[in-house]
DNA sequence: CAACTTCACCATTTGTGAATTGGTTAGGCT
DNA sequence: AGCCTAACCAATTCACAAATGGTGAAGTTG
């Protein structure tokens, strides 16, 4: 299976190796380097950057795997080329970090940073989706809204509130905020892991959250863009309130 | 290969479907609810919440399939489990995808999703940098500047603008707040990968960027909350406004 | 003896195909 | 009209083989 397209490359070993002085240590090396950087150099490019496995490049150089192996080495440490185990050889620059670790963030950070975020960006959100949101959206999220009123534990409530503000980040109709959002939210959950109510086996009729949830999603609904944004930033900062005497308690 | 013990619970579905009034209707759903939240509570925990595949636990319970669907999707609507294709059910709430992948969200963007999102994020970023930046911050990002400057590449310039917009972040001491940027950044990288200028070897010296970026690191310099964000904002609406003419021409 | 060559082995990745599993639909039945 | 059954669909998992860069041990050569 040739999937690469390349051509084979005259040794020309012999010109640079007596041609050099003082190389009687690791002329071979150098040899390979030189035989390398000419194949690269007649290679067309394939659109997909990669090299033939070491194996096969090696024979089609004439040279010995080891010596590829240290002008590979060479070629790496400059940047031109990247490899991986398993991957193979591609020219280049080795691709960007394809994955965020969330605990990698959560680790490092403390609730009052995630309440900081949170009052930057689900604001802003909150305002996306009074001008984006469809009415399926508006109608899901008043079923939501019903639906933690009704809710029968914090643990309930909990679960329902998430899904409000996701249904709110996800009328913004922007997958990138959504992708932001949820990252936030997969940190906050992290960083607050554990810290569950314990004062009361379900949430009182009159939470401040249920009238705040219907201020944003009543602004939503008449694509009042301040309104949503001011509710939901109210909203933030009352929930921020509360959560103060929360954690003097746990010192 | 029995996995997962669970034990036979007997069927209650003529106690309850002969107590309740009114149910000739849609009792049959109501009937494995019950009989499945008997069977949950019942059962004891194996570390692994996971429950039965459908097709065994219909007849475990001695339900036809679609009830049980029907009450698994209650259960879960309330939380109480979580179901994925290809994996199973399980008890408890979903949990957060410890990874989050740059493609994934990248790949559902585009630029205008990308400018919004700056224009939500980098603002107050820098806000919370004019508030929170060392002296070593504020020289960092004046040297920065000059090297802007100085570039001699289009190449060499986005590198250095890169950084200078990151230290700004990382001036605003808050690890969630810089975890995010660094996620919209990747994002952006991602989607506006391979949109190169041609329209000049380097920045020419009037470039808007140069201002802007002063302005910017001035008003952090001088603790500047406002002005920081305002003159931030308004740098990126510049580079937006840019950019609609390459749209323009790409097509 | 030092360097090279060759070979074997290791860890990671990729690819493939079968089996599993939640999600959906069509047909028949009560 | 609603329920049941069966079949099919799509996503996931699992096992296994092949590919690939990384490493070391033995033999070879000058």
């Amino acid at each position: 299976m040739a999937k690469y397209a390349y051509q084979i490359v005259k040794p020309i070993w012999n010109r640079f190796n007596v041609a050099r002085e003082a190389d009687r240590d690791s002329n071979g090396g150098h040899a390979a380097l030189v035989q390398l950087q000419a194949y690269l150099a007649q290679r067309e490019q394939p659109g997909d950057g990669r090299l033939p496995p070491e194996r096969e490049l090696c024979e089609t150089l004439g040279v010995s795997r080891g010596d590829l192996r240290k002008a590979l080495a060479v070629l790496e440490k400059d940047g031109r080329i990247w490899r991986h185990v398993g991957k193979g050889t591609f020219i280049g620059t080795r691709p960007i970090s394809e994955t965020v670790a969330i605990s990698e963030i959560a680790g490092r950070s403390n609730p009052s940073d995630v309440m900081r975020a949170r009052l930057i960006l689900e604001p802003e959100i909150a305002r996306e989706a009074a001008l984006h949101a469809t009415f399926d959206d508006i109608a899901g999220m008043r079923q939501s809204l019903a639906q933690t009123r009704a809710a029968t534990s914090w643990r309930q409530y909990e679960h329902l509130d998430n899904l409000l503000h996701r249904q709110i980040a996800q009328a913004a109709r922007n997958t990138l905020l959504l992708g932001l959002f949820d990252v936030l939210n997969a940190i906050r959950r992290t960083v607050v892991w554990g810290r569950l109510r314990a004062d009361g086996a379900r949430p009182p009729a009159d939470h401040h959250s249920f009238a705040d949830h219907e201020r944003i999603v009543a602004a939503v609904a008449e694509r009042d863009l301040g309104g949503a944004a001011a509710a939901m930033r109210a909203h933030l900062q009352e929930v921020e309130r509360r959560l103060i005497p929360l954690r003097q308690a746990a010192e």
